[in-house]
RNA sequence: GCCUGGGUAGCUUAGCGGUAAAGCGCGUCCUUGGUAAGGACGAGACCCCGGGUUCAAAUCCCGGCCUAGGCUCCA
């Protein structure tokens, strides 16, 4: 709380960048009410140079100021931390047992960890109940001051480790805390808080989990509810419909129905089998990377699975990523399978010797590498212990940075291009775990810096987020459902061609150390498989689709001239199949529309003896009548665009 | 790694101490179909693995493996 005896002017920013004086110790609401009675009356609550606090805060130093109200950004945020103390108010109504201990806002909604009860999902469904019939109360919530001693007394005698832990650490040296009342319901909370239960208009509780109390392996296991609440109940819906379509674009579910991958558990966790379908997809993406690599200048190498220990010494591996490393011994020797490509890459560069005129040299593999995630970690293609880099490293001259980094981004601006993504960019800083001297790290940051303001990209800073080895520049994809995904990645290093000893001759006739650069498009083919599948839902542009064409005869006696059209496509190197199955023609459109096959061909006595063909595409559109050569060359021609949607039919 | 659910036919799931079920898929047959599921019959299961309790275990208990969600960590 505010020091009441400090006095004196203090200066609040407004967003609008104006400002004004006021007497230290000034409310936010006061301040509202200073803009004009109208928004005093509406403020909500506040935002203090970045942080949501009450509208009653009072203000004690020069700071930035906006005032919440139901119509800001940050009022859902307010609404679902009072949405999260329903939850516990229901629950407290159902479970008098329930030990509380932390309720705050998210992203996406709200989470209150527990303590003291298990709750499956039958029991949040009666706990959702009660908690709608706690909005419908339409509650007023109040703030109170309550004085820490009598704080801790209360929590003593309800026996409450976790809210105890709040008093004795975030608010030791308060002399007062606040609590927040609704009906029967207090709690301890920092708040801020909307003004009644009853604005809030949909609620939902969502699952269950468990988390660490204050995210520490070593402290007590809690049951933790999420949540969330919306202004109004079609918002909530919205909501709800948005999370079940990203259900049923799961990747792994996608997977199984398009016969893509496996992971079964004889093989092993985080270790996926491609089926056919799931290659034919790879292959393209490889083919595609490669010729993007061809006309940049990298040369193709390749590396094995499994080196010797003694380079991973070397590189630093060992030492900073042995937890993360399949080690095995043969014999008195010890091995490792690869966690990256770059040892091996830097290893090829060392048994040559190099000019200045020859760099920057440019090796590209799509090498797969390994890594022993922890096991709760795995997850489908995103999370796993086997995967494939589309892996590049290049060694230049410093001189040369600007100009290599600015050409990789080119690269990676074509492929979020070509498959329709959106981005976002990170600036990833020096880790806590990192090998190589201050300087050079501040060297290689102010690099990758000045390349990203050079060409006017947009970008946050992720403290500490580098790789051990230097400093990245990360792409995040955005996919069609607005979720982000980690990409491609740019990664300076000045400290691996110093361990692995790596040298060029100089125009000096000097030996000099090269910069290395890590980088990669993809990232790796497994998230990138994953990130497609979900984005395009399934449904591949034609140059990816496993099963491009799918000719379906209108009767058996169709299947000859069937054949001799999927002859003619595939000789041009299309995917196709046949429809061989004796169904009626209803039940074969309907499963190519469910396999979600790009195009279908309709071939019945009438297309036989004209000799044409009747062209269905996914969106559900049809024609008759078409030269299977003008169709094909169609296709030609949309393949080669690597086009996104079937169009044929626009 | 930790917590909480889950593992039953190729797939999706029901059954939860007493003879293992259904839908889809698969096979055979009938139907030879014209624009989003035609019909009949049939095959298919070490009920995740190992121990225990019990007259009797898919079902209850213990351990392991895998998996989902989350926590802590990363492409």
């Amino acid at each position: 709380m505010s020091d009441a005896t400090a006095t004196g002017e203090i200066v609040v920013t407004l967003p609008d960048g104006s400002t004004m004086d006021v007497e230290r110790g000034t409310t936010v609401e006061e301040v509202a009410y200073g803009i004009g009675s109208g928004l005093g009356d509406d403020t909500v609550a506040g935002v203090l140079d970045g942080d949501l606090v009450d509208k009653a805060t009072p203000i004690d130093s020069d700071s930035e100021i906006e005032i919440v109200t139901e119509s800001s950004e940050a009022y859902l945020r307010v609404l679902r931390h009072s949405a999260a103390h329903v939850f516990a108010q229901a629950l407290e109504r159902r479970y008098p047992e329930a030990k509380l201990a932390i309720g705050p806002p998210t992203d996406e909604g709200f989470y209150y960890d527990i303590a003291n009860v298990d709750l499956d999902s039958d029991d949040l469904a009666e706990i959702e109940t009660e908690a709608q019939a706690i909005v419908e109360e339409d509650l007023s919530i109040e703030r109170s001051e309550v004085s820490h001693e009598k704080a801790i007394s209360k929590y003593e005698d309800e026996n409450n480790p976790y809210k105890l832990d709040i008093l004795e650490t975030e608010a030791a040296d308060a002399e007062s805390v606040w609590f927040y009342e609704q009906g029967e319901f207090e709690d301890l909370c920092r708040g801020p808080h909307v003004a009644s239960t009853g604005e809030i208009g949909g609620f939902a509780l969502l699952e269950t989990s468990a988390a660490y109390w204050r995210g520490e392996e070593d402290n007590d296991s809690l049951t933790r509810v999420y949540g969330t609440a919306f202004e109004s109940e079609g918002e909530l819906e919205e909501y709800l419909e948005r999370r079940q379509e990203a259900k049923e674009r799961d990747h792994r579910r996608i997977g199984q129905e398009m016969d893509l991958f496996s992971i079964p558990e004889i093989t092993g966790p985080g270790l996926p089998l491609y089926h056919p379908n799931g290659k034919a997809i790879l292959q393209q993406l490889e083919d595609y990377v490669d010729s993007l690599n061809a006309e940049r200048g990298y040369d193709v190498v390749e590396t094995p699975h499994a080196f010797r220990t003694e380079l991973w010494k070397k590189s630093g591996h060992y030492e900073n990523y042995r937890d993360d490393m399949f080690v095995f011994e043969v014999g008195d020797d010890e091995f490792g399978l690869k966690p990256m490509n770059c040892p091996g890459h830097a290893t090829i560069f060392n048994e040559s010797a190099w000019s200045y005129r020859e760099l920057p040299v440019r090796y590209s593999e799509n090498g797969k590498v390994y890594r022993k995630e922890q096991r709760g970690e795995l997850s489908g293609l995103s999370r796993v212990w086997a995967f494939t880099i589309d892996d590049g490293h290049l060694f230049l001259r410093s001189d040369q940075i600007d100009m290599e980094v600015a050409g990789i981004m080119e690269m990676i601006f074509e492929i979020l291009e070509t498959f329709e993504l959106d981005y976002e960019v990170a600036l990833a800083t020096q880790p806590d775990k990192s090998v190589g001297s201050e300087e050079i790290w501040e060297n290689a940051q102010s690099q990758l810096k000045s390349v990203l303001e050079d060409q006017d990209i947009d970008y946050e800073i992720e403290e500490g987020d580098g790789a051990f080895y230097g400093p990245k520049i990360d792409f995040g994809f955005e996919d069609a459902l607005g979720r982000e995904w980690d990409g491609p990645t740019i990664q300076l290093d000045f400290n691996m061609p110093e361990r692995l000893d790596l040298e060029y001759t100089g125009e000096d006739n000097e030996s000099h150390r090269p910069v290395m650069i890590h980088r990669a498009l993809y990232g790796s083919y497994e998230r990138f498989l994953m990130v497609l599948i979900e984005h395009f839902d399934g449904k591949f542009p034609l140059w990816l689709a496993p099963e491009q064409v799918r000719i379906l005869p209108v009767a058996d006696d169709n299947i000859g001239y069937a054949e001799e059209v999927a002859n003619q496509l595939e000789e041009s190197g299309f995917r196709v199949d046949i429809e061989r199955r004796s169904w009626t023609v209803g039940r074969k459109i309907r499963q190519g529309h469910d396999d979600r096959v790009p195009y279908m061909l309709l071939l019945g006595d009438d297309e036989e003896e004209a000799e044409t063909v009747s062209v269905r595409d996914r969106a559900e559109r049809e024609t008759g009548d078409i030269e299977l050569e003008e169709f094909q060359s169609h296709l030609e021609g949309e393949r080669e665009g690597k086009r996104t949607t079937p169009d044929f039919l626009d």
